[in-house]
DNA sequence: AACTCCAACAACCGCATCGTA
DNA sequence: GTACGATGCGGTTGTTGGAGT
């Protein structure tokens, strides 16, 4: 047995799209519309697959689509929206006019992740990378927690060295002139030339295992240092590493300043839940429609309160966009 | 100039869900 | 209620062009 194939593979065409068929799809979808997709490359003279075909309408074609950069605005509401439902690519993209499931979806992977990721934000759970680390070392026994936050470093290591040596972040050296103007010698700075990734690592390795034994670690926010300097409670001092490593371990000054460094504002709920009740009434507000009961995404229709975690990021939205109709 | 790397985007694949007989 | 074809969706892969070496 097996799953029914959606064409015959030898007859098809695959690959990029030229110009020719472009054209007889649009004009045969003009003429035709868009009923049953396996007929139409038969009809339209295409030797491609129905399924082919469709994407290329939905994603390409089709005249309503807007081509070409992704506004503040639109990763603002990606963000914010992906905060709350998480990949649903096409609800997210049924928000934003003139975007495809596929185009957020791609925006997504290879933008805004790494936006996130270098803001010192989890992308999946929209938490900073301390604030995770800190969860874990709530739930579990120490011995477990370094063996976890190893394991956990081991999954953020491509991102964060990425954005340690391939985007070439600063690396704080105004603390570094600081403390050399203050004659203090006993916080080097980082060498950005010589294994700057093993020393990163290291670091790194170094601050999450401290700071997992360090039961005054916890919570996260009563340690956050607004400066991003000094952190009584840590067993290092935020200023021993890099910005972006500040950002993961530290919680960076633009979270915490709000407006100050971030390209967006943020809110951020503090523990596993929203604590304030106004955040989270205005998260729902935005969500429900006017009657409060569901929002269409294409042909989905979902009750909000089944995608609705408490776990969130507020973002904060220029007025206008909390005029959609449908958030 | 040639080569490598990487970001961006288009397209494909397979599973899930829907609609209908 | 069930079977089956059509369509939608999200993850993944492939392609391309530009930047860097």
């Amino acid at each position: 047995m097996g799953r029914i194939p959606c064409c015959e593979k030898d007859n098809v065409k695959r690959g990029q799209w030229t110009p020719e068929e472009d054209n007889k799809l649009s004009s045969y979808i003009a003429q035709h519309g868009t009923r049953n997709w396996r007929l139409i490359p038969k009809n339209a003279g295409l030797q491609r697959c129905g399924k082919s075909c469709r994407l290329r309408w939905t994603n390409y074609l089709r005249p309503d689509l807007k081509h070409g950069q992704f506004s503040d605005t639109e990763e603002q509401t990606i963000v914010k929206l992906h905060s709350v439902v998480g990949n649903r690519w096409s609800l997210i993209a049924a928000q934003l006019t003139g975007r495809t499931d596929n185009d957020v979806k791609n925006h997504w992977n290879t933008k805004l992740k790494k936006k996130l990721s270098g803001m010192g934000i989890d992308p999946v759970t929209h938490k900073p990378f301390s604030h995770l680390m800190a969860e874990i070392a709530t739930t579990l026994a120490t011995p477990q927690v370094t063996h976890l936050a190893e394991a956990a470093l081991g999954c953020f290591k491509d991102e964060m060295l990425h954005l340690l040596t391939k985007k070439r972040i600063d690396f704080q050296l105004q603390h570094c002139n600081t403390n050399v103007a203050q004659g203090n010698t006993s916080s080097p700075c980082i060498s950005t030339k010589h294994d700057e990734n093993d020393d990163t690592i290291e670091k790194i390795k170094l601050g999450l295992s401290r700071a997992m034994q360090e039961p005054g670690m916890l919570p996260p926010n009563k340690i956050w240092d607004s400066t991003g300097v000094t952190s009584p409670n840590f067993a290092g001092t935020c200023s021993d590493f890099p910005s972006s490593v500040n950002a993961f371990l530290c919680c960076p000054s633009s979270l915490s300043n709000e407006g100050a460094l971030s390209p967006w504002n943020q809110s951020m709920c503090t523990g596993s839940t929203c604590t304030t009740g106004d955040q989270q009434g205005r998260l729902h507000e935005m969500l429900d429609n006017e009657d409060g009961e569901e929002f269409e995404g294409g042909k989905e229709i979902r009750k909000v309160s089944s995608i609705f975690n408490t776990d969130c990021v507020l973002w904060d939205m220029p007025s206008d966009d909390l005029m959609n109709p449908i958030i």
